[in-house]
DNA sequence: CGCGCTTTTGAGTGGCATCAACGTGGGTGG
DNA sequence: CCACCCACGTTGATGCCACTCAAAAGCGCG
């Protein structure tokens, strides 16, 4: 409340990879009069489709959920936001997907016509949202690779090794030598929205590959990855 | 060769579209300077995954593929380009995707690092890039909904609908009143390798589609529309 | 005309969706 | 504390759809 603004950024955990990474105390200072901090609850959705855009944010911990509801009712994933990634769409007048928290997150938020106003000024801050959103466009095809793989299981291996390469493990850095354990934000169902299949198929396919010594699933939302070069191997053929 | 920059771009098909369309008659020159007309003959190459990324450009004319060769050496699409996209990674040392002519094309070629260098003090054409790439990721997300579509159907009829949607229909403005005609950039097999498909399911749901009325294929590489409204309601069931 | 490439069509098989039942853990109210 | 519910996950049986293999037809080209 009374720290001042570049306190606030000092401290912020996604500093140097956001946006707001390239910019000077004085700027931030600027930047930080039309934005705050808003905590999130997870399943609680900050954006919805079609309504009109009015923010815009930096993911600054947790995992953000971008889907789309078709005709027929059914969800489809079409995003995952990490840490200090950019939520919301500059430059348009309408939300394009759902937005929602998979995890308790933490967010640094603007108004979208503030941020816009803000930005002919600051060529450097306009360079850093390019830069992030040509990395946000090469993660979406990478995605796309794992959507047009042909079997469960290269699918369900490939989304795994893409999560856990943008989440922390849990446990801390001393033990994590060569079995990592990290905290899954989405449930089967969810994991089966992202990938097409259904809810049957993800948890066959993850039982298998526990049989199979691939990993382990200390607890439901948990999990360890034994083997990462026959998981790896598993999302290349099929 | 003896045109004026200016010129040059006052012809240019995609002037108003493209990220250069804010630019100044001093700045297009200046722009002209480093940069350059190519014809690329259907099938031709202009990138290939994981050289150096030493060229930027915009698309002027037909359509260009992105694909991935994976390790086993089946090819996946990621991404078409039509006219007024750019066409390149800026800041990136390495190339993400083949890119490769699927027409005759035309592109308005720079130089990377040239292109880079000059770009700092051009806030327009930051500007201008950036909304580009937001309305590119847009694309790219629609896309995938497709991929997680389940039923063949809804594939082939939804990448139809998308791809239509940026072609511009042969024949002239006079007769399209209704039924407008295409021509496929693509072939079976490139339609199969964009949707996680094969050749023979392809091939199956077109016949199907045209035997129900609801296209038809006047010959190998065109196709008319003739009843959109069903052809949509394909696109969102299953 | 023969050759290669793409498309079409057919028959058989396997993988994933579907339907269904059961187990489990967390939350709520008695 | 226990009974109950509900969301989530697992496991099994069955059927359909898309892949696979195979062959033939259309088309451009030397």
């Amino acid at each position: 409340m009374s720290t001042s603004p570049s306190t606030v950024c000092a401290d912020c955990a996604v500093r140097d990879a956001a946006f707001c990474g390239a910019l000077s105390d004085d700027e931030l200072r600027q930047l930080n009069a039309i934005g705050r901090r808003r905590r999130l609850a997870r399943g609680e959705t900050i954006e919805w489709a079609g309504e009109e855009a009015v923010i815009f944010a930096n993911v600054i911990d947790g995992v953000i959920r971008l889907s789309s509801t078709s005709a027929d009712g059914r969800e489809q994933i079409v995003g995952l936001l990490y840490p200090a990634d950019p939520l919301g769409r500059l430059f348009a007048v309408e939300v394009a997907h759902d937005a929602t928290a998979l995890t308790d997150a933490e967010l640094c938020l603007f108004p979208r016509a503030a941020f816009e106003r803000l930005l002919p000024g600051w060529p450097q801050l306009e360079r850093q949202l390019l830069r992030r959103t040509l990395a946000e466009l090469d993660d979406t095809r990478r995605w796309m690779l794992l959507l047009g793989r042909k079997s469960a299981a290269a699918k369900v291996a490939g989304f795994l090794l893409q999560l856990t390469a943008r989440l922390q493990p849990v446990g801390g850095s001393g033990s994590g030598g060569s079995a990592p354990t990290y905290t899954l934000p989405l449930t089967r169902g969810q994991i089966a929205d992202v990938l097409g299949l259904t809810i049957e198929t993800v948890s066959r396919q993850m039982t298998r590959m526990r049989h199979e010594g691939v990993v382990a699933l200390p607890d439901i939302r948990s999990i360890t990855l034994l083997d990462r070069a026959r998981l790896e191997a598993l999302a290349s053929e099929g």
